[in-house]
DNA sequence: ATATTTCTTCTACGATTGTAGAAGGAGAAC
DNA sequence: GTTCTCCTTCTACAATCGTAGAAGAAATAT
């Protein structure tokens, strides 16, 4: 289940909060996003179709849910990443990872503490 | 610089071995890759656009080589998968990789171990 | 009842992506 | 010198993506 930028914007709402309307997706956009609602519902007509949300008809309005966990979500891309730019394999993403400092001290201290609570 | 799926895997032959003509390039694809040499052509020539490969006449032939190096689009690449799905921090992708049991103890290990050559 | 607002569905349209054929020039083989 | 082979450039075309307007139905407000 490959999510596009756009559909991943509409996603990230609905997991914040559903189900929810259409005018609820909208609203919990981020500042910076302004899409014209009809936008909106083509995004989730869209998602819909591909069985990553559900539509229920409330009265006159749409209602939606996500239907596929963020989680979900996460592993997919997270696999494409790997597979796409890091020979598929997360030892190649660690070292990028250290070797680029992306990791600030603090970070890789943090790091360094949740991979010790073993099995948490 | 955002590199498509099918840009991936040409920039991928170019930076194993470069410079290269689309007939190396071809000869570079993964086994189950396997596309028209004019496809190859088209994305070299898209890939030459974006300024992410550079062309060079050599008699009849063209011979291209990278302009960005694969840091760079895996910074790129990384960048993008953090902002879009990781609310844009190490953080929650490192919660993820260790919750998700994406890391074998093996390779959890390993990147303790990593961590903790302070400064390589 | 009428006017206004708010939804819905349908349709659209340009840009990008993946994929490749057609046509022609140039060098190599015979 | 004619035929192959290989390379180039141009053009194409369906699918997907980002974005949204038009038109109509339904609820709400006056």
């Amino acid at each position: 289940m490959k999510l596009t930028d756009a559909e991943w914007q509409i996603m990230k709402a609905l997991w914040e909060k559903h189900p929810a309307t259409a005018r609820d997706v909208a609203g919990r956009l981020p500042t910076g996003v302004s899409w014209a609602y009809t936008t909106i519902k083509t995004m989730l007509s869209r998602l819909v179709d591909k069985k990553a949300v559900s539509e229920r008809k409330q009265g006159n309005t749409s209602v939606y849910k996500p239907l596929i966990t963020q989680i979900k979500a996460r592993r997919s891309a997270f696999r494409s990443l790997l597979d796409q730019a890091f020979d598929g394999a997360v030892g190649p993403l660690m070292h990028f990872l250290v070797e680029e400092k992306q990791l600030t001290d603090k970070q890789r201290d943090q790091l360094i503490e949740i991979l010790g609570q073993e099995d948490s």
